[in-house]
DNA sequence: TCAAAAGTGTTTGCAATACACCCATGC
DNA sequence: GCATGGGTGTATTGCAAACACTTTTGA
């Protein structure tokens, strides 16, 4: 909120949900802001548009100059404009969905803010303004998506194991998956290149580490996502 | 775009892709405009939003204003930022699409409007604008949503013949169907009462009519639409 | 009696599901 | 040697797809 400077548009803002997969979980990127109206409390990242920025744009560098996450997936989830769901004046905020992986991003408070950090997903009730609705519809959406996009792959390390995969899918749609079956259909995707590589320092069997294939996947996408899990 | 008495929020607009099945066709609404900067063009109805109005109330406001069509089934698809999207000044927009029965509607071009009418959904290029995009946005959210909500329904009378049904669906997702297997799936979803009539005046065997359970169709909206076409 | 669309079942293949044991590793 | 998660195959079921003829009606 300091862009004054910088031709901001004060009625329309975009509020992002940034998902990240740690501690075998789903968990959600909030950050504290310095200033009122919600100093001090925790929320979504989110800020004005500038006058020359797309939507997308603006996601991008909220997100970088709030918590320092550059080099995201982004997604439009849907516009809320409730007549009164900002206190002072009428603001529409544009939502987004982000997904990344939180062992590449070090979250450094920035501009305006006090605090980043990350929360279960279930742990998030009684944010400002309609956050928590932005939240739940974003999982909505993530949820949808990510049977129909292989969009989970943004939330692992380049390098991982099918079972980090597996946890990761049931965590975002919220069952257990048989793992047989599981593989059988993430590999029959095709999506998955197996390495020469297996974990380390493990008290049990290694398990082979995998990647993703990114040729198949920009295929996939000109195809508009012909696959399902 | 005569609101200004009204308190409209001048960088936020609505547009409304409003699909109709006629002619046994998926068409879409289109007026021409009394004003610049698009008059005598055909382009999507939309319109500002007013300060005290809610998204979609300005969706079905503008459908209202523009062309005489009111209680519609509305889903919002996607916000339009691009910075010059709009010449005179930086406009987003918010677009919708709803769904309505032609026959239940007669078009009458409202304020600022000279004409109101339905095209082939393929006759539509040209548009100024962002509006081509908006359009095929739509397209691509219709064809997903109709395959797991029963929204096709909303285009449709309220009574009739599984054949017209059929083509509906054909003619959204562009492509051919099998009638058996169509009327065997359409027809397990449980949401189709048939009654005891008949087609009349038709120079073939008569089709018997159905119409559409309602009570179980808002209880299957309560359950997140859990079935599949 | 002809034309035009309505209506109706069965077979086949594939994909989803359910399910249990041995393997490798570190301690 | 034991605890921990890794890795693997088969049998069953249900759903999707392909497919053609008889029925009814009006002209």
């Amino acid at each position: 909120m300091s862009h004054t400077a910088k031709n901001l548009i004060s009625n329309l803002s975009v509020d992002c949900v940034v998902f990240g997969f740690r501690n075998n979980r789903l968990e959600v990127l909030l950050i504290k802001r310095k200033r009122n109206p919600i100093k001090e409390r925790w929320a979504l990242p989110g800020g004005f548009i500038l006058a020359d920025e797309t939507l997308d744009d603006a996601a991008i560098r909220i997100l970088e100059e709030t918590s320092n996450v550059k080099n995201i997936y982004l997604e439009q989830v849907h516009t809320f404009g409730a007549v009164n769901r900002f206190p002072a004046r009428r603001v529409v905020t544009v939502a987004y969905f982000a997904l990344i992986d939180p062992e590449k991003h070090s979250l450094k408070p920035g501009i305006d803010t006090t605090d980043a950090q990350w929360f279960n997903v279930t742990e998030t009730k009684g944010m400002p303004f309609d956050h928590d609705d932005i939240l739940n519809k974003a999982l909505i959406q993530l949820r949808q998506s990510v049977r129909f996009k292989p969009i989970g792959f943004e939330l692992l390390p380049i390098k991982f194991t099918l079972t980090h995969l597996q946890t990761l899918y049931e965590s975002i749609i919220g069952m257990h998956l048989d793992k047989r079956n599981f593989r059988k259909k993430i590999l029959k995707t095709g999506l998955l290149i197996p390495l020469e590589e297996f974990q380390k320092g493990v008290s049990h069997r290694a398990a082979q580490l995998y990647k993703f294939d990114l040729h198949k996947y920009k295929k996939l996408v000109k195809n508009d996502y012909s696959f399902q899990i």
